[in-house]
DNA sequence: ATCATTGGTGCAAGCGGTTGCAGCAACCGG
DNA sequence: CCGGTTGCTGCAACCGCTTGCACCAATGAT
């Protein structure tokens, strides 16, 4: 592998000419930096980023922790950290920690010593371990908000009450909520958001218990749920693969969408515009919310500036699922 | 920040020593290691991951370029590859194509400098360059084959042969191939298999023009399609995104599937499974993929065995948009 | 013509670890 | 009791690049 030291010599530059002719181009005369690029073009020669690293104390890398890249909520999350480090050939360092509070500690560690700064999506650490890993290197939160932690937080009670809206001006005056995962900082917002926007209108809420976001959880869910059928019109679910569980579950016990109940989600994935009946559902736009939070790193990384809290709007979609009661 | 030369000086050894016990405990006297230990814990040291593959000239990386996450197909790859790096402390340094070769060529040559091996998925770059590449780190493709070099491959002729023996089996003799995307290298074997299996049967395969994989691109094809629909029975699709946006679009034109016609895809994404009719398709076992291909870069990194090929299988899976025809 | 700038370049000291080699003490067998 | 192992530890060079500082020639001002 050729090394800057290569180039200089066969430049007849000092290694330090050749670094700053590739690096800093405006310190060198113009004629001597074509010809170091010229000699390095021609050798194939290319920075070497660990080396350049450790000198400079800045790897261009953003790390990216999210619970798991199963659920389509996230990939487009890291597409979209991906997307402003692209422009500066910077690249994401992803890590996934399946759900679990050792394993997201242990790849923050891990990932510490080797990038620029960090985002965590829906971590599920406690506020103080992610103030701690703060303390070294820039965090940002998505969907996530720790005191004093700069974040991205997608408007879930804005969402929340415009879903609720939708639901009661349908008449529905008896629903169900059905949140999770278990645990989840977001889910109590959304269950709060939920619980004031019925209360507000006078309607009854039940909150079922929580289940993890999938498809099977769904299912069981609308099994579950058949038990409470009598009391609910609509059911709320967190996750559109919840919804779709209780989309495939609830026919086969008799119950019809949304004749006999309706449904709706807190998110839109792709998907559950292509069911029939097609979901409604809040669309959240995940890769501005990973934008965002690549250039708030950036952002805390240079200047002091106080943490900024960001929040990204969600948008109604109705579709076929939702309808007024019997 | 610590310094392994702080935690030397205040458990009283020298550097060496101190990173003998870190990072080759075993030449270490097991007095001195532990004692090493205890200090460098107490004092919240860790290694820096940069410093460290500086000298040893090994970072922990694999670099996985992905042409997109928005297609389901590929974050599960991704998640497979950082499965077995999990073990040994390594991380996953992600890059996203877009589809284009400039932007894949640059990711290459970014990353090349960062990680010890590359996973590259789908990539549309020509052989020439991707031996290039290979010469100077290890690199393995997933779904793309250059002579040469180690590859994990779907084994997609098999799948096509169960798909059309499926539909062949169900009498279809006029069935469309609708493929994609333009270019692609997988795409050519699959419609070489589905020409074959056609061939052998004495049925009748008209190929589609090739469309991207989106949904909307299914709804083109739909309407293309209707055109030629008094000719076919069958449409076999190579995306189930395509046979979503089919699902979608032929209904509305009068078109029952499976009644009108039947249809077929070769992957099987989730939702292709919760669609009314569900989606008849190939099952395929990208995780595994993914981690086959880690394996595979940790391999070619090790001593110089010669590059293997590993095929993954398909698994049909019928489900209710495949029927015989009228 | 002289002196202070200024722009361009080179020297050498790091960045934070790893590792070949030498040194040294304790231990072994004879 | 001695020479040879064996097991630990330390010294110092090095990985490939960046950067503060010194140096020098050319430039402009006086």
């Amino acid at each position: 592998m050729v090394r800057l030291a290569d180039v200089a010599r066969a430049a007849g530059v000092s290694t330090s000419t050749a670094s700053r002719a590739l690096s800093r181009p405006e310190m060198v005369a113009p004629k001597t930096r074509e010809h170091v690029a010229r000699v390095a073009a021609a050798m194939g020669f290319q920075l070497n980023a660990t080396a350049r690293a450790l000198t400079t104390g800045r790897t261009g890398l953003v790390g990216v922790i999210v619970p798991t890249l199963a659920n389509p909520f996230f990939p487009p999350i890291v597409t979209g950290v991906q997307q402003p480090l692209t422009e500066a050939g910077g690249n994401v360092l992803l890590g996934v920690s399946d759900h679990s509070e050792d394993r997201e500690r242990d790849l923050v560690t891990q990932l510490e010593s080797r990038v620029d700064g960090l985002v965590l999506v829906a971590p599920v650490s406690g506020d103080a371990a992610l103030r701690a890993a703060a303390e070294r290197l820039p965090v940002v939160t998505v969907d996530r908000a720790v005191p004093g932690l700069p974040a991205v937080l997608v408007d879930i009670p804005s969402g929340v009450r415009q879903l609720m809206a939708h639901l009661l001006d349908l008449g529905h005056r008896r629903i169900a909520y059905l949140g999770g995962p278990p645990g989840s900082w977001m889910d109590r917002q959304r269950e709060k958001a939920a619980l004031k926007a019925a209360a507000d209108a006078g309607a009854r809420l039940t909150v079922l218990d929580p289940v993890p976001p999938q498809i099977d959880a769904g299912l069981a869910a609308a099994e579950h749920l058949l038990r409470h059928e009598a009391e609910v019109t609509a059911v709320l679910a967190y996750s559109s693969y919840v919804l779709l569980g209780l989309l495939m579950g609830l026919p086969g016990a008799g119950l019809r969408v949304p004749e006999d109940i309706s449904l709706a989600a807190s998110d839109d994935l792709t998907v559950i515009g292509m069911t029939r009946p097609g979901g409604t559902a809040l669309q959240v736009p995940l890769e501005e919310a990973g934008r965002t939070a690549c250039r708030l790193v950036q952002e805390s990384s240079g200047n002091g500036t106080r943490p900024r809290r960001v929040r990204v709007p969600t948008t109604l979609v109705v579709r076929e699922s939702t309808a007024a009661p019997r």
